[in-house]
DNA sequence: CAGCATCCGACCGGATACTG
DNA sequence: CAGTATCCGGTCGGATGCTG
């Protein structure tokens, strides 16, 4: 197997760890997933679509995937206001491998699970 | 493309969130990757191999990760004590989604930081 | 509707000291 | 060597109230 990474000593200079650490928050992934199966959506709809997501968290959630140049940001300017949010290019190009890992987080929950509970005892 | 997630709604319930919480740490793919690439290690080892990783939470997610089921732990009964450390199979499955992950992020680091400085201005 | 501002508790994780 | 125990500060994120 080939070497990916060099070295992990310094953080900042690891693309890996620097777009991980990204991840490491609770709702990044989650909001690409959704917005990788529904398309274009309005602020509300992400929010209703993922249920316990707080309004504030969603904001800021979306403006770093924004900065990262993931998702794009479109205000129409209406009144009522109307903001759409969709992948980009880039961050479509994710959607496949955050796919691979949810699919085999579907697979090996079951064995996860039942391990978490065999290591209490 | 076909839905993965019918409902986020129920965190508890969800597995991809479920799973994906735990990954949510700051530690615990690396610790995969680095067990992924160097096989069975020792726990001084990881510890070099990530190098600012601090004693205690290197001990924390291993025991994490052991808990569920990713990682087993030998003891050896010797004085100074060694304590081993590899991937169990579950583990090892997860290895290529983490890897392709690494790579996504190998390739698109420059996009992603050159996105991050222009949304400052 | 889509946010911003503020407050605040929880907990994540680092530093340090100690041990079989 | 491979931990454990304790302390503690920073930050993540929820709740609430307000706005164009």
């Amino acid at each position: 197997m080939e070497k990916i990474i060099e070295n992990f000593t310094v953080s900042a200079n690891c693309p890996v760890r620097n777009v991980l650490d990204r991840f490491g928050d609770k709702w990044s992934i989650l909001i690409l997933m959704v917005l990788g199966q529904n398309g274009t959506m309005r602020f509300n709809e992400i929010n209703k679509t993922i249920g316990d997501i707080s309004q504030k968290m969603l904001t800021v959630t979306l403006r770093t995937l924004e900065a990262d140049g993931l998702i794009s940001r479109q205000v129409f300017p209406e009144i009522p206001p109307r903001v759409e949010y969709q992948l980009t290019h880039l961050g479509f190009s994710l959607i496949p491998h955050i796919n691979n890992l949810a699919t085999w987080a579907n697979e090996h929950i079951v064995e996860i699970k039942s391990s978490r509970e065999k290591f209490k005892v």
